[in-house]
RNA sequence: CGCGGGAUGGAGCAGUUUGGUAGCUCGUCGGGCUCAUAACCCGAAGGUCGUUGGUUCAAAUCCAUCUCCCGCAACCA
């Protein structure tokens, strides 16, 4: 067994149906938690969700519900769309555990008593009738930006972060660990934007709501939501202040956090910071994913052009909804999505390219050779070139992995996909099936596409379970090596199709 | 002058670090094939690589200027 490797998604706020922007993630997380699995490593992979704050408050309220009625529903309407999408999380957490709830008081109670946490007045600009607080910059004219009224200044009292304390150390590890944060850009902006101007002691508590973890020595306030939801990565694996558990000496820190792009402030400033404040050490790497967002921009319930995953998953199917959620989302940029696109992937990539392929590939091994195919290794000068594509594989899609771009991974895969339905045409195998000579010729030819499609099932295992789970029923073999093996033989089954094409004339 | 990213054939992107014939997917047009899900394979057309200027034998790539688009700009998650 190779090491072990902690990955996380952000947690998911409880205020709303997930859309397929906050589903992308977890789909994200999964097929690299399954390629790490795949690749020999104790993965843990933790998702979950964040359960306290105002807007909860005022939701639950609207809804007629207590605060945790209406979190306990959409932690269990949050994962309902995760196992639709098939995800392999190991452990799905939330906020309002009581374990978790008491490692935070414990956490804040020993920050407060090393001195890194002080209770101080938070001063704003506030809007009472909206009982906001705003910034300078949020303002619109100088004036509440939901409201229009005007805002005033006001003092409150507040428990603060010495964020100013960890400033030095945090810049010092950002700029000896180059692949902290990722994409690169982002580091950038981290440093000029906040690192460098100088960090502000961050407020940690508030007195304005109540749905929160109260701090126990000071019952008017409740912890901050950041400071509760970013804990979840280490209580949940069972760190304490006074002791910690062997899982948590095994996992942390975490190799990776997968989160979304905005909020990577959190996960690279606050963060890093409450941990040096706890004397343990920092995540190895924070990756700020780009956004899947609608051809008219951004997903929004005003905008109107909110989609659910579930919705797509039971017109489309799971895989390939994930196929392109994983695909067509570049590594630093965000991808568009729309229907016609999807379709076209579905029908282009999936039907035609894949599922076509492994069909007539079966079919023919069924045709000529009553499903029994053996390597007579009669070898001709054009196979290899195609078999060394096949084997070059698996390192190809390893350096995309190990870089996170998860697109071109799969693309690589259907580059073989490709050449393979291009050796079909070079080696016509319908005209050799007409002379008996040529006969382990064609065998050969067969049997060469049969592991060319063993392989890219194995390595499409971690983006398309089921249909990589299809296509080895289909082969009728447990063989997962990634590679191609020669001098072995296949009994092949009926062949079904993995994706049917979608009629666009008929939707 | 806040910081950063981007502008490449009809669409979406790669290439820019380490200058040297502009590449991929889709679409269009033409051809081939018939094992296969009207799928597959080959070929062609189509780009002054955002603007202007500079360095160089040579610039999508380096430097400068300008235009437009996007992200971030801290106590909202």
């Amino acid at each position: 067994m190779k090491d072990k490797y902690y990955i996380t998604t952000a947690i998911a706020y409880t205020s709303g149906k997930p859309h397929i922007g906050n589903t992308y993630e977890i789909v994200l997380a999964d097929a690299i938690a399954r390629y790490k699995r795949q690749q020999g490593y104790d993965v843990y992979f933790q998702t979950g969700t964040d359960e306290h704050g105002e807007k909860i408050e005022l939701k639950a309220k609207d809804a007629k519900k207590t605060p945790q009625e209406f979190v306990d529903e959409k932690a269990a309407e949050i994962k309902r769309i995760w196992d639709i999408m098939n995800t392999s999380y190991d452990r799905f957490v939330r906020t309002t555990d009581p374990n978790h709830e008491k490692v935070v008081q414990h956490i804040f109670k020993y920050m407060y008593d090393k001195g890194d946490i002080y209770k101080g007045s938070y001063k704003g600009l506030y809007c009472t009738p909206c009982e906001s607080f705003w910034t300078e910059s949020q303002l619109v004219d100088g004036k509440c930006p939901d409201c229009g009224r005007e805002v005033e200044e006001k003092c409150e009292e507040a428990y603060f972060f010495k964020l100013s304390k960890y400033q030095k150390p945090l810049e010092e590890y950002i700029e000896s660990h180059p692949d902290f944060i990722q994409p690169v850009a982002r580091k950038n902006e981290m440093i000029n934007n906040f690192i460098k101007p100088g960090l502000q002691d961050l407020c940690v508590s508030r007195t304005s709501f109540s749905w929160g973890i109260p701090v126990d020595f000071d019952s008017k306030h409740v912890v901050y939501v950041w400071l509760d939801a970013l804990t979840n990565y280490i209580t949940n694996i069972g760190y304490d202040v006074e002791q910690t558990t062997d899982q948590f000496q095994k996992l942390w820190p975490a190799d990776l956090h997968l989160i979304g792009k905005d909020i990577i402030r959190f996960h690279t400033i606050y963060w890093p910071c409450f941990l040096m404040s706890l004397d343990i050490p920092l995540p190895k790497q924070v990756f700020g994913h780009p956004w899947l967002i609608m051809s008219d921009g951004k997903m929004s319930k005003s905008k109107g052009n909110v989609i659910y995953a579930d919705d797509l998953v039971e017109e489309f199917g799971v895989d390939a909804v994930r196929y392109y959620f994983l695909h067509e989302i570049p590594f630093a940029s965000d991808g568009v999505f729309t229907r016609d696109l999807l379709i076209e992937r579905i029908n282009g990539d999936l039907a035609n390219i894949l599922g076509n392929l492994v069909q007539r590939t079966i079919s023919m091994g069924n045709k000529y050779f009553d499903g029994k195919v053996v390597d007579k290794k009669v070898e001709d000068s054009m196979d290899e070139a195609f078999l060394s594509t096949i084997q070059a594989l698996k390192a190809k899609v390893d350096e995309k992995m190990d870089a996170l771009q998860i697109s071109d991974a799969i693309t690589e895969i259907f580059n073989v996909l490709r050449a393979s339905n291009k050796y079909i045409d070079e080696t016509t195998p319908w005209i050799l099936a007409k002379d008996e000579a040529s006969k382990d010729r064609l065998e050969t030819v067969i049997y060469h596409l049969l592991e060319s499609i063993r392989v890219c099932a194995v390595l499409l295992e971690s983006f398309m379970p089921d249909t990589s789970l299809s296509i080895f029923q289909q082969l009728q073999t447990e063989d997962k090596t990634p590679t191609y093996q020669e001098k072995t033989s296949y009994q092949l089954g009926k062949p079904t199709p993995l994706f049917m094409r979608i009629d666009v004339s008929k939707e």
